[in-house]
DNA sequence: ACGTGTGTATTATTATGTATAGTACACTTA
DNA sequence: TAAGTGTACTATACATAATAATACACACGT
């Protein structure tokens, strides 16, 4: 597996893995049950410390997005069901309110920022199964 | 001035200083050659070090968002112009992608995005002065 | 000239998070 | 048994954030 890490970013290395694996199994490059690299072996091919790859998987799991079995490996949950968590839907929206404000200051308009939204979207796969009327 | 600073979150205070600033502009609230409190005064009305707030005053002059007179103050810049930055820009479609996918896994789709984008331009005053075609 | 209020610069200290390194343990499977 | 799994633990290094204390240069009103 093959994931674009960037060291400079200011988001964590960890967090950086934890993003592109849950975008690789909506684009169902992952699919369910697959079984994601072993720890050692995604560290060997990320050049990145083993720790790291744990913490990343760690939090997977904590999302429900993959189960891990002592002694077998990692693997993409089979069911993945959507949780409203209120928590994370304040913090979505105060990070949109926030996108909205740093893109008047580019003169990005509303319309504009729709948009990517809409092509981001169809790049996801169309038909989001994880969203409820679908 | 009042802000209002969450010590636990992950964004830097000086950060949220930023942003909470640019929003009052937005929203007229300061307007254009108005002088900003003092680093002493803001970092005592909002219980913070005085170089917390200089870091954000600095990084606000650094966007071209403030001047500061030395000896008399610091004051919002008399003309904003946006700046179309590539790498921003860049940066912005990014943490849209991103955004796009953490929803997914919320269960929310991209229409309810876009309408939140939408309030939250009507929030920020309807008329957006820093937009091109405006 | 003086004192006060500006932003700024500097040094030091503390705390936190990230990432790495190395080692060890419990489990599963061939 | 041996190899491969995830995990736990300790230690180290590094960067950033935030605070504290001090000092400097400038503007302004008296």
């Amino acid at each position: 597996m093959i994931l674009n890490l960037d060291p400079r970013s200011n988001t964590p290395i960890w967090e950086q893995v934890v993003h592109q694996i849950k975008e690789l199994i909506l684009k169902e490059i992952l699919q369910p049950e697959d079984k994601l690299p072993s720890v050692r072996e995604l560290s060997g091919t990320l050049l990145i410390n083993p720790n790291t790859v744990s913490k990343a998987y760690q939090e997977l799991e904590r999302q429900g997005i993959i189960e891990t079995l002592r002694g077998k490996g990692t693997f993409v949950s089979a069911s993945i069901t959507p949780r409203a968590d209120e928590q994370k839907i304040t913090e979505m929206k105060q990070q949109i309110k926030q996108l909205v404000i740093e893109a008047s200051y580019l003169g990005i308009d509303q319309q504009t920022l729709a948009e990517w939204i809409k092509k981001f979207s169809a790049e996801l796969g169309g038909s989001n199964k994880y969203v409820k009327n679908d």
